[in-house]
DNA sequence: TCTATTAATTAGAATGATTATCACCTAAAA
DNA sequence: TTTTAGGTGATAATCATTCTAATTAATAGA
């Protein structure tokens, strides 16, 4: 934990952003919070547990320069609500989603699929990639059993 | 243009549903816009040059009950704002977007790269797929002209 | 250290997209 | 014709997000 915060710090300094102590708070929420998708309005509620004077609108500037910085991702759902994701360890890319359309759970795919389809994008369309989002909806493992049995 | 009209009426009383005026006037503007991706406000302001009566609230809802019965799909770059897509014909699933970050271009991609993606999702991860969102980031054959002549 | 300047913060107002409500309307069924 | 079930338009309400103004903290230079 400590050390990610301290990787962050540094992240940021390189840009001359400051670790402010709202900023520490907003990223250790998301540490602790890793698997789950957070919507800028749950971060609040969670930092403001620890660091109660803190604002929303400071929650969201925080969340946005986190995510120009490629720290978190910013990733949206179709829900309406934009969600925030640190971004793992070395990562370059997104990773991709699976939403099931029963439960609403969502899982996560570390491993990158789409070597493979960016190089054809690139070679066919001529585009160059940077980054992509990918997003399967569907239904999964847990919720085929249930539909099974019913 | 008629004929993918009649269509359509067809899927809305499969449902019990009717194409009435404001819908079909909703529908040709889709259609006249196939290549585009409106906004419910863009929608709304051509449709109101055909059908100046018609409020706001009908073209969400019509937006809405289309993106239902898989008639248009309903995309979200991020930017705040839904984006309507007519479904194209036979297609069982949404198309992609390259989203240029230089000018903001979005082409789409009629084919399926994602195959055998998603095989491999239903096989490694146990989940069933049923559709699929994916956008790419990056820079378009135009910008990247651009880039490297500046 | 003191001071000027700049960056960051907060609370709350404002905005913009979307959804809900409600009174009215229409078309077709009984 | 009366009934019934959707539809519709205007408008209000809601919800996420951004902006604003005033305040405070941090920093660099004298």
């Amino acid at each position: 934990m400590e050390q990610r915060i301290e990787k962050i710090k540094k992240q940021l300094h390189s840009q001359s952003y400051k670790l402010t102590p709202q900023r520490e708070a907003t990223v250790r929420v998301l540490l602790e919070h890793e698997e789950d998708h957070l919507s800028a309005e749950d971060v609040y509620l969670l930092v403001k547990e620890k660091a109660p004077e803190i604002g929303l609108a400071t929650v969201y500037r925080t969340l946005e320069l986190l995510s120009e910085l490629k720290i978190v991702d910013k990733i949206n759902f179709g829900d309406g609500v934009s969600r925030y994701d640190l971004r793992k360890e070395g990562a370059e890319h997104f990773h991709h989603h699976l939403v099931c359309v029963e439960c609403g759970a969502v899982e996560e795919i570390e491993e990158d699929l789409l070597i493979d389809v960016e190089k054809q994008v690139e070679s066919d369309w001529g585009f160059q990639v940077k980054d992509h989002r990918l997003t399967f909806h569907g239904i999964c493992k847990k919720c085929q059993v249930v539909t099974v049995k019913s």
